[in-house]
DNA sequence: CGAGCGGGTTTACAACTCGTTCACAATCGC
DNA sequence: GCGATTGTGAACGAGTTGTAAACCCGCTCG
Protein backbone atom coordinates (compact mmCIF):
# COMPACT_ATOMS: atom_id res chain seq x y z
CA UNK A 1 0.00 0.00 0.00
CA UNK A 2 3.26 2.45 0.94
CA UNK A 3 3.63 4.48 -2.68
CA UNK A 4 7.65 3.89 -2.04
CA UNK A 5 7.44 0.19 -2.74
CA UNK A 6 7.58 0.05 -6.63
CA UNK A 7 9.17 -3.13 -7.19
CA UNK A 8 6.14 -5.24 -7.58
CA UNK A 9 3.28 -4.18 -6.67
CA UNK A 10 3.13 -0.22 -6.89
CA UNK A 11 -0.82 0.77 -6.95
CA UNK A 12 -1.53 4.03 -7.18
CA UNK A 13 -4.48 5.19 -5.77
CA UNK A 14 -6.48 9.06 -6.32
CA UNK A 15 -10.22 8.78 -4.75
CA UNK A 16 -11.99 6.20 -7.49
CA UNK A 17 -9.05 6.49 -9.99
CA UNK A 18 -5.98 3.69 -9.71
CA UNK A 19 -2.76 3.54 -11.28
CA UNK A 20 -0.54 -0.07 -11.61
CA UNK A 21 2.39 1.15 -13.15
CA UNK A 22 3.46 -1.78 -13.68
CA UNK A 23 0.64 -3.24 -15.39
CA UNK A 24 0.66 -0.14 -17.86
CA UNK A 25 -2.95 -0.06 -16.84
CA UNK A 26 -4.75 2.60 -14.80
CA UNK A 27 -8.86 1.99 -13.89
CA UNK A 28 -11.62 3.93 -13.09
CA UNK A 29 -14.43 2.58 -10.57
CA UNK A 30 -12.44 -1.02 -11.70
CA UNK A 31 -12.65 -0.06 -15.29
CA UNK A 32 -9.73 -0.34 -17.60
CA UNK A 33 -8.68 3.30 -18.94
CA UNK A 34 -7.39 3.18 -22.53
CA UNK A 35 -3.94 5.54 -22.27
CA UNK A 36 -1.22 5.31 -24.67
CA UNK A 37 2.13 4.58 -22.76
CA UNK A 38 3.13 8.07 -22.82
CA UNK A 39 -0.22 9.15 -21.29
CA UNK A 40 -0.09 6.47 -18.38
CA UNK A 41 3.22 7.35 -17.91
CA UNK A 42 2.64 11.51 -17.24
CA UNK A 43 -0.45 10.24 -15.18
CA UNK A 44 2.25 7.75 -12.82
CA UNK A 45 4.26 10.28 -12.36
CA UNK A 46 2.10 13.10 -11.29
CA UNK A 47 0.43 10.69 -9.47
CA UNK A 48 3.77 9.29 -7.34
CA UNK A 49 4.29 12.59 -6.69
CA UNK A 50 0.69 13.79 -6.25
CA UNK A 51 -0.26 16.95 -3.70
CA UNK A 52 2.96 18.92 -4.48
CA UNK A 53 3.15 20.69 -7.86
CA UNK A 54 4.95 19.56 -10.42
CA UNK A 55 7.35 21.91 -13.07
CA UNK A 56 6.90 21.12 -16.33
CA UNK A 57 10.12 20.56 -16.50
CA UNK A 58 10.53 17.96 -13.71
CA UNK A 59 7.63 16.57 -15.58
CA UNK A 60 9.22 16.48 -18.65
CA UNK A 61 12.61 14.86 -17.19
CA UNK A 62 10.30 11.67 -15.50
CA UNK A 63 8.25 11.27 -18.88
CA UNK A 64 10.81 11.81 -21.84
CA UNK A 65 14.26 10.99 -19.93
CA UNK A 66 15.59 14.59 -21.80
CA UNK A 67 15.63 17.83 -20.58
CA UNK A 68 12.99 20.06 -21.88
CA UNK A 69 13.45 22.29 -24.50
CA UNK A 70 12.65 26.10 -23.68
CA UNK A 71 8.71 26.34 -25.26
CA UNK A 72 8.26 22.95 -25.76
CA UNK A 73 4.75 22.39 -25.15
CA UNK A 74 4.42 18.71 -24.72
CA UNK A 75 3.50 18.51 -20.94
CA UNK A 76 0.41 20.53 -22.18
CA UNK A 77 -0.53 18.79 -24.80
CA UNK A 78 -0.05 15.47 -22.78
CA UNK A 79 -2.61 17.04 -19.64
CA UNK A 80 -4.55 17.66 -22.16
CA UNK A 81 -5.16 14.64 -23.61
CA UNK A 82 -5.60 13.45 -19.59
CA UNK A 83 -7.54 15.51 -18.84
CA UNK A 84 -10.30 14.70 -21.75
CA UNK A 85 -9.95 10.61 -21.11
CA UNK A 86 -10.67 11.08 -17.42
CA UNK A 87 -13.34 13.40 -17.55
CA UNK A 88 -15.13 11.26 -19.89
CA UNK A 89 -14.18 8.17 -17.21
CA UNK A 90 -15.12 9.73 -14.69
CA UNK A 91 -17.47 13.06 -14.72
CA UNK A 92 -17.39 15.27 -11.64
CA UNK A 93 -13.98 14.62 -10.55
CA UNK A 94 -10.82 16.90 -11.55
CA UNK A 95 -7.82 15.26 -11.03
CA UNK A 96 -5.21 17.74 -13.15
CA UNK A 97 -5.01 20.96 -11.35
CA UNK A 98 -2.86 24.76 -12.98
CA UNK A 99 -0.88 26.32 -10.87
CA UNK A 100 -0.40 29.48 -13.38
CA UNK A 101 3.45 29.94 -13.61
CA UNK A 102 4.63 26.82 -11.12
CA UNK A 103 3.41 23.38 -13.10
CA UNK A 104 0.40 21.20 -12.33
CA UNK A 105 -0.73 19.37 -9.19
CA UNK A 106 -2.51 15.59 -9.17
CA UNK A 107 -5.46 15.76 -6.96
CA UNK A 108 -9.15 14.01 -6.97
CA UNK A 109 -11.60 16.43 -6.32
CA UNK A 110 -15.03 16.66 -6.96
CA UNK A 111 -16.45 19.31 -9.22
CA UNK A 112 -19.99 21.27 -8.53
CA UNK A 113 -21.00 18.44 -6.57
CA UNK A 114 -21.83 20.75 -3.14
CA UNK A 115 -23.24 24.39 -3.56
CA UNK A 116 -21.74 25.89 -0.79
CA UNK A 117 -21.44 29.63 -1.62
CA UNK A 118 -18.37 29.13 -3.55
CA UNK A 119 -17.61 28.13 -6.81
CA UNK A 120 -14.31 26.93 -8.35
CA UNK A 121 -14.94 26.75 -12.07
CA UNK B 1 -7.54 -21.31 -7.05
CA UNK B 2 -4.65 -20.58 -9.23
CA UNK B 3 -4.79 -21.29 -12.80
CA UNK B 4 -1.79 -23.49 -13.30
CA UNK B 5 -2.66 -26.19 -11.65
CA UNK B 6 -6.78 -27.25 -12.58
CA UNK B 7 -5.93 -30.36 -13.94
CA UNK B 8 -9.52 -32.20 -14.23
CA UNK B 9 -11.91 -28.97 -13.67
CA UNK B 10 -10.45 -25.67 -14.87
CA UNK B 11 -13.26 -23.51 -16.37
CA UNK B 12 -13.03 -19.94 -17.02
CA UNK B 13 -15.81 -17.34 -16.82
CA UNK B 14 -15.66 -13.80 -18.42
CA UNK B 15 -19.46 -12.64 -18.49
CA UNK B 16 -21.36 -14.51 -21.08
CA UNK B 17 -18.20 -16.07 -22.47
CA UNK B 18 -17.33 -19.95 -20.47
CA UNK B 19 -14.38 -21.94 -21.48
CA UNK B 20 -13.40 -25.34 -20.91
CA UNK B 21 -9.77 -26.13 -21.64
CA UNK B 22 -9.82 -29.67 -20.91
CA UNK B 23 -12.98 -30.36 -22.94
CA UNK B 24 -11.50 -28.42 -25.86
CA UNK B 25 -14.60 -26.20 -25.79
CA UNK B 26 -15.87 -22.78 -25.30
CA UNK B 27 -19.53 -21.41 -24.38
CA UNK B 28 -21.57 -18.48 -25.10
CA UNK B 29 -24.74 -18.60 -23.06
CA UNK B 30 -24.51 -21.93 -22.88
CA UNK B 31 -24.12 -22.55 -26.86
CA UNK B 32 -21.03 -24.31 -27.51
CA UNK B 33 -18.62 -22.56 -29.72
CA UNK B 34 -16.74 -23.67 -32.74
CA UNK B 35 -13.43 -22.67 -32.24
CA UNK B 36 -10.00 -24.44 -34.01
CA UNK B 37 -7.40 -25.86 -31.89
CA UNK B 38 -5.63 -22.69 -32.14
CA UNK B 39 -8.52 -20.37 -31.63
CA UNK B 40 -9.41 -21.87 -28.42
CA UNK B 41 -5.48 -22.59 -27.29
CA UNK B 42 -5.57 -18.70 -27.89
CA UNK B 43 -8.98 -17.59 -25.98
CA UNK B 44 -7.55 -19.84 -23.33
CA UNK B 45 -3.82 -18.43 -22.53
CA UNK B 46 -5.71 -14.77 -23.09
CA UNK B 47 -8.22 -15.80 -20.15
CA UNK B 48 -5.68 -17.48 -17.82
CA UNK B 49 -4.43 -13.55 -17.85
CA UNK B 50 -7.35 -11.86 -18.03
CA UNK B 51 -7.07 -8.65 -16.75
CA UNK B 52 -3.34 -7.30 -17.16
CA UNK B 53 -2.13 -6.74 -20.61
CA UNK B 54 -0.32 -9.57 -22.23
CA UNK B 55 2.61 -9.25 -25.01
CA UNK B 56 1.99 -10.80 -28.41
CA UNK B 57 5.82 -12.20 -27.93
CA UNK B 58 3.74 -13.80 -24.43
CA UNK B 59 1.07 -14.95 -26.12
CA UNK B 60 3.01 -16.85 -29.09
CA UNK B 61 5.21 -18.45 -26.53
CA UNK B 62 2.00 -19.76 -24.87
CA UNK B 63 0.21 -21.11 -27.66
CA UNK B 64 2.66 -21.60 -30.06
CA UNK B 65 5.80 -22.92 -28.08
CA UNK B 66 8.60 -21.04 -29.38
CA UNK B 67 9.88 -17.72 -29.86
CA UNK B 68 8.19 -15.54 -31.94
CA UNK B 69 9.93 -14.28 -35.23
CA UNK B 70 9.74 -10.20 -35.67
CA UNK B 71 6.84 -9.27 -37.87
CA UNK B 72 5.23 -12.51 -36.97
CA UNK B 73 1.74 -11.18 -37.32
CA UNK B 74 -0.05 -14.87 -36.32
CA UNK B 75 -1.06 -13.48 -33.08
CA UNK B 76 -2.68 -10.93 -34.94
CA UNK B 77 -4.54 -12.59 -37.64
CA UNK B 78 -6.07 -15.00 -34.66
CA UNK B 79 -7.56 -12.53 -32.70
CA UNK B 80 -8.97 -11.55 -35.10
CA UNK B 81 -10.58 -14.92 -36.13
CA UNK B 82 -11.66 -14.86 -32.54
CA UNK B 83 -13.16 -11.33 -32.08
CA UNK B 84 -15.43 -12.52 -35.64
CA UNK B 85 -16.61 -15.86 -34.00
CA UNK B 86 -16.73 -13.58 -30.85
CA UNK B 87 -19.26 -11.44 -32.15
CA UNK B 88 -21.03 -13.63 -34.41
CA UNK B 89 -22.10 -15.42 -30.69
CA UNK B 90 -22.27 -12.75 -28.14
CA UNK B 91 -23.11 -9.41 -30.33
CA UNK B 92 -22.94 -6.41 -28.11
CA UNK B 93 -19.98 -7.58 -26.15
CA UNK B 94 -16.09 -7.03 -26.69
CA UNK B 95 -13.71 -9.30 -24.91
CA UNK B 96 -10.27 -8.69 -27.16
CA UNK B 97 -8.73 -5.26 -26.30
CA UNK B 98 -5.92 -4.32 -28.06
CA UNK B 99 -3.07 -1.79 -26.25
CA UNK B 100 -1.26 0.24 -28.81
CA UNK B 101 2.28 -0.57 -28.44
CA UNK B 102 1.31 -3.38 -25.56
CA UNK B 103 0.00 -5.68 -26.48
CA UNK B 104 -3.85 -7.51 -25.94
CA UNK B 105 -6.12 -7.30 -22.42
CA UNK B 106 -9.20 -9.95 -22.04
CA UNK B 107 -12.31 -8.84 -20.40
CA UNK B 108 -15.83 -8.84 -21.02
CA UNK B 109 -17.48 -5.46 -21.96
CA UNK B 110 -20.57 -4.31 -23.69
CA UNK B 111 -19.94 -1.87 -26.47
CA UNK B 112 -22.84 0.01 -26.33
CA UNK B 113 -21.78 2.15 -22.91
CA UNK B 114 -18.90 4.05 -23.34
CA UNK B 115 -16.03 2.68 -21.73
CA UNK B 116 -13.60 4.69 -22.42
CA UNK B 117 -14.68 7.39 -24.97
CA UNK B 118 -16.15 10.55 -25.33
CA UNK B 119 -19.43 10.56 -22.85
CA UNK B 120 -19.94 14.12 -24.02
CA UNK B 121 -21.59 16.14 -21.18
C1' DC C 1 -6.06 -40.25 -59.06
C1' DG C 2 -7.92 -35.45 -58.67
C1' DA C 3 -11.03 -32.26 -56.43
C1' DG C 4 -12.59 -30.23 -52.51
C1' DC C 5 -12.15 -29.12 -47.71
C1' DG C 6 -10.54 -27.30 -43.42
C1' DG C 7 -7.25 -25.42 -40.96
C1' DG C 8 -2.67 -23.07 -40.29
C1' DT C 9 0.70 -19.71 -42.14
C1' DT C 10 2.26 -15.83 -44.65
C1' DT C 11 1.73 -11.71 -47.34
C1' DA C 12 -0.02 -7.24 -48.91
C1' DC C 13 -2.42 -3.36 -48.31
C1' DA C 14 -5.78 -0.40 -45.66
C1' DA C 15 -6.81 1.92 -41.56
C1' DC C 16 -5.63 3.65 -37.53
C1' DT C 17 -2.87 5.37 -33.31
C1' DC C 18 0.58 7.94 -31.34
C1' DG C 19 3.83 11.44 -30.55
C1' DT C 20 5.18 15.80 -32.18
C1' DT C 21 4.62 20.34 -33.56
C1' DC C 22 2.19 24.43 -34.95
C1' DA C 23 -1.22 28.14 -34.80
C1' DC C 24 -4.43 30.54 -32.55
C1' DA C 25 -7.64 31.39 -28.57
C1' DA C 26 -8.26 32.07 -23.74
C1' DT C 27 -6.57 33.35 -19.39
C1' DC C 28 -3.51 35.23 -15.87
C1' DG C 29 -0.84 38.78 -13.27
C1' DC C 30 0.48 43.22 -13.37
C1' DG D 1 -4.46 46.87 -21.85
C1' DC D 2 -0.18 44.21 -22.31
C1' DG D 3 3.00 40.57 -22.33
C1' DA D 4 3.49 36.04 -20.77
C1' DT D 5 1.46 31.64 -19.79
C1' DT D 6 -1.77 28.04 -20.63
C1' DG D 7 -5.72 25.76 -23.32
C1' DT D 8 -7.08 23.68 -27.47
C1' DG D 9 -7.71 21.87 -32.10
C1' DA D 10 -5.55 20.22 -35.99
C1' DA D 11 -1.92 18.49 -39.33
C1' DC D 12 1.84 15.44 -40.22
C1' DG D 13 4.87 11.27 -40.60
C1' DA D 14 6.26 6.99 -38.69
C1' DG D 15 5.06 2.99 -36.97
C1' DT D 16 1.42 -0.38 -35.40
C1' DT D 17 -2.69 -2.96 -36.01
C1' DG D 18 -6.82 -4.60 -38.83
C1' DT D 19 -8.21 -7.32 -42.53
C1' DA D 20 -8.70 -9.98 -46.72
C1' DA D 21 -6.73 -13.10 -49.42
C1' DA D 22 -3.26 -16.19 -51.18
C1' DC D 23 -0.65 -19.96 -50.15
C1' DC D 24 0.39 -24.54 -48.21
C1' DC D 25 -0.31 -28.49 -46.56
C1' DG D 26 -2.62 -33.24 -44.98
C1' DC D 27 -7.26 -35.62 -45.40
C1' DT D 28 -11.34 -37.38 -47.28
C1' DC D 29 -14.32 -38.58 -50.72
C1' DG D 30 -15.97 -39.43 -55.40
Amino acid sequence: MTQTSEATDEVLVLGPLQIVPQEHLARADGRALMLSIRELRLLTELARRADPIVTREELFALVWGREMRVRDRSVDVYVRKLRVKLEAALPGWRFIHTHFGLGYRLAAERTQLRNNGFTNH
